[in-house]
DNA sequence: CGTACGTTTGATCTTTCTCAATAATGGTGG
DNA sequence: CCACCATTATTGAGAAAGATCAAACGTACG
């Protein structure tokens, strides 16, 4: 990739545009539509179309490699092997939101925050950044709440209820899995929607 | 294309495949994640992913065009004016999924159902079939229910109420809308996210 | 060491769900 | 064309999940 440089913001916020009202700054009620993990590519969708319809920021410090429009979609277009990680990518990336589409509109609150943790420990864990089902949620609980479509109160609530049912683990913001498989089975986690295998697959060709 | 063939069931059901518990058919509370109009490219995830996650069925009769995978997966990779068109269509869907995430994550009711008639009245009003905002919508108050993570009984009360307030009018499954600006108002509407403009460019290309 | 932000708690209020029953509708075979 | 059946739409009453409001408590960081 072409430049690579350290971010020095404490919580950078990288915005791609500002087009969505909904999208200020600050604003109490956003939705978050997708979390990426370190290793994980990000944002095809502004290779291809103009009007970006969200903002990306960071939650936590970290390297951005930012590639500029035209030569990645040359490469893109022009190399069947990219052209077809790049495309496996993006439908993975379309299953996932599918899939969060029915989280929250099928999931009560515990099996809707269940299965965001257990997606997020299992990316984490296929970057090899999660050691034994413990890990880092560099998310407030109000985020969280953006992310499942609930409040802060109720996430809070909700949490507390999966710790004292002996499911999870919390000390500040890591989460750690006490009984991984109940876990799953209350959230309705299967991971075929994250299609690893074929993801795996197209990262190998984009290296 | 390849092949076009009537299709002659009353409700084609056309399995792509069935590997989620979720999708047995008759099963009541499956999760409705997408809709298409007639006119609309679908399903390109089966050319890259050899693992289907979800199943797609006719709400309507229709004529539906199979292509087969591999010629395809060749044409898309190997011509570049074409993996560009079908780049941008799955990113729009993308853009889709990401819009009804936010629909069901952070509207209640009343929009949210608002949102759908709005998104469904534009995407036939772009493929011509929708005469001044008169649209047959062709599904069941139970499939709207699934759609917008609702109950069949709360949407049907929901659409009362937007007649009530002379929002649309219904006539059995046709839905005309009375105040289009009001309705979008009500809806928190804003087509971007369709990304019209780029979406049609990509379909000139596809023809 | 104080200020801003995040978490936790309690009480109350709303939206939406659930259950159950009834009415309309559409399609089918006779 | 009609009677019948299955599906869909509608209505009401009660229950539950989650939201809202408000306050107190922690904690990190400048």
């Amino acid at each position: 990739m072409d430049q690579v440089r350290e971010n020095p913001l404490d919580l950078l916020l990288r915005k791609i545009r500002t087009h969505h009202p909904l999208s200020r700054d600050s604003e109490a009620a956003i939705q978050i539509m997708a979390i990426h993990i370190p290793g994980e590519a990000l944002d095809f969708q502004n290779m291809f179309l103009s009007e970006s319809d969200h903002n990306v920021q960071m939650l936590t410090r970290g390297q951005v490699a930012e590639i500029s429009r035209e030569p990645l979609e040359r490469l893109v277009l022009d190399n069947p092997e990219i052209g077809r990680a790049v495309m496996i990518f993006t439908l993975v990336e379309a299953s996932i939101f599918r899939e969060w589409v029915l989280n929250i509109g099928r999931r009560d609150a515990r099996s809707r925050i269940a299965h965001l943790l257990c997606e997020f420990a299992y990316r984490m864990e296929a970057q090899g950044l999660s050691i034994e089902s413990v890990y880092e949620l560099p998310m407030t609980q109000e985020q969280l709440a953006d992310a499942t479509g609930l409040t802060a109160v109720h996430v809070n609530r909700v949490l507390q209820g999966l710790q004292r049912e002996g499911l999870i683990q919390r000390e500040r913001r890591i989460i750690s899995f006490v009984d991984w498989q109940r876990l799953r089975d209350v959230a309705d986690f299967n991971p075929r929607y994250l299609h690893g295998r074929e993801f795996e697959g197209a990262l190998v060709n984009l290296n």
